[in-house]
DNA sequence: AGATGGTACGAAAACGGTTTCGTAAATAAA
DNA sequence: TTTATTTACGAAACCGTTTTCGTACCATCT
């Protein structure tokens, strides 16, 4: 059962090629009574038209770009849910692209996408990602590109972003709340502004709280769980040890926990901890863990949403079309 | 900065067309020096071959298709990233499908793929899926198919699967070596092979340890986080409750644990859980949770290097390319 | 009757590459 | 010197669709 061309079909039905086309692209130009006959055909032949004839006809490839830095992290995932769900609907392909956490990767992909292989991409940005001449570069040669989570701020179009600022704020308010005078702060990349807002409102609730902010409680993790099992191991064995954590990443949680079963801290008796995390176990950690969790699957959604609007009229200005959604602070018991 | 395509370029250097593709293809045609130069230019012109013309013309796309029910999910987020570092190796691109547990759509996106979308696929198929003449027609469509995990017994092609009997047995064994007299199974869908394979092996364990499993005991679930949660807790509050779980899906873990505390039952005390799951929290839930561990980006990684293998020559016999990896039982605090 | 318009279809160009084939010039072999 | 071979390139066909344009036919309107 080898695969069937148009042509073949066409064949078939004593027809020519063009009238088969458009018959199955249901144009106004074919009677029905023609219509249903090459519907019929088609399907009994096992017609399956070529989409990368159709695409460089048309020149628009139904695909939309994915570019993560991870996929076996449950925000992504999640997220890559809430955007297939839009993708679905509109009939179109997600092409999902894994930068590792690395530049490189990362201008390789955009640069790929230059040739025409998605019509739009929805991304957040790499933890390496320092400066975003791809981005633009791919923007200015007319492939609209949405940011979501961790966006570049200097990259003008739309942005899909949970409150980092506010929700970090108020993540270090309960702590303060909770007792805890020395917390500390676990950020993901000096460079990422999701990062920086996060700190930012962390050091701002300190302020407010009078609570001082030594360098020394804000650490930037790697991307491997040794490593950053070590950096928090290190950060609790300090005579001025913190009492409390804001973690900024999921990837966060095992090393703390970890690190403090070593060191027989307990959470939340000696340290209190509230991550950043869509982790489904979150309830069911031991402790059960408080988190920031993110509208993963509603910004997926919306980025995708926006993307459709801006591939239907080019002209839209995506730069206004940001939105902020907010994150929700689930307190259990690590910090109770 | 529009896309320049190859017809211009090959204008820029007073070449024609042909010559400018062989070059970029590097082929042994053109001279060294020409090459250079056609390099040259495409790279400061940032030239980016339109990827849909390529696959039109040579009839084979560059990617491969991944079929899987869920993105959200370790086992299958990890073995993406198996998949993908071999893909990646071979100049593949990765495109991500899923199912979401629906026969429909997976019948769909195989049948997409008739078109020519993909040159090879891997392949999880859907609890749903009880007859596998979907995946033969695209084999016999000359699209090279390989199944993993969740495979179809029928389906004549590479399996790559994990010892699914036996870890179920050998964790069944531990549970009764740990005192368990009552021992519930709680299944993925009735009609997947890797299911029964896991239930057998759990009744064979059973029998061997001269323990009755009383049909009552064997419980299959949903997708879904509640309607799972009410199976369960349904489970444990009969008169006749098991004294010890084994689960065969990382899904499974919430619910269990949530109906454990909701019913005042202490784990492991009252009830012992070992879960086929690749969670990286296992070991910091509480309390931590034995599980069998799959090989997931080493069975992702095997399924990729065997499609390659098939791609390259065509003729190869895939059915005897199956192969079985070992999953390893981790003994946590969910059991001892 | 002649002009007009709509309907239903076909021929051919186009999309942007790759590949086959042809060929001129340079080199090697006889 | 003649012939064969190699080198380096170009013209054109081709991949499978979609779309533009042309046209034959019929109905409708002056």
């Amino acid at each position: 059962m080898k695969n069937i061309n148009i042509r073949e079909l066409a064949q078939q039905l004593n027809l020519s090629v063009s009238t088969v086309s458009k018959a199955l692209n249901d144009s106004h130009e074919i009677s029905d009574e023609t219509k249903k006959r090459v519907l019929k055909t088609a399907a009994t032949l096992n017609y399956v038209p070529n989409p990368y004839a159709s695409s460089l006809r048309g020149r628009k490839s139904k695909n939309i770009g994915v570019v993560i830095p991870e996929v076996a992290d449950s925000f992504f995932s999640i997220a890559i849910n809430g955007i297939e769900s839009v993708a679905k609907e509109k009939g179109y392909h997600v092409l999902i692209c894994l930068t590792h956490e690395s530049f490189e990767n990362e201008k390789n992909i955009l640069k790929e996408f230059q040739g025409g292989r998605v019509d739009g991409v929805i991304m957040s940005v790499s933890r390496e990602t320092i400066q975003s001449d791809h981005i633009s570069d791919l923007i200015s040669n007319g492939v609209p590109l949405i940011l979501f989570d961790r966006v570049c701020e200097d990259v003008e179009t739309a942005k899909i972003t949970t409150d980092d600022f506010e929700s970090s704020y108020k993540a270090t308010e309960h702590l303060v709340a909770q007792g805890c005078k020395k917390i500390a702060f676990l950020g993901i990349s000096k460079s990422l502004s999701l990062n920086s807002k996060r700190q930012e409102g962390y050091v701002q609730a300190l302020n407010d709280h009078d609570l001082k902010s030594g360098n020394k409680h804000i650490i930037h993790c790697t991307n491997e769980l040794k490593p950053n099992y070590r950096l928090v191991k290190k950060l609790l064995q300090q005579k001025n040890r913190p009492d409390g954590i804001v973690a900024s990443m999921e990837k966060l949680t095992t090393p703390v926990y970890t690190a403090c079963a070593d060191l027989n801290l307990s959470i939340p008796q000696d340290v209190k901890m509230v991550c950043f995390s869509n982790l489904e176990t979150a309830s069911i950690l031991n402790p059960s863990l408080t988190t920031i969790t993110q509208p993963a699957f509603e910004m997926g959604k919306t980025a995708a949403s926006i993307l459709f609007r801006a591939l239907k009229k080019t002209n839209l200005s995506l730069t206004k079309s940001s939105i902020v959604i907010p994150s929700s602070l689930m307190i259990r018991s690590s910090t109770t």
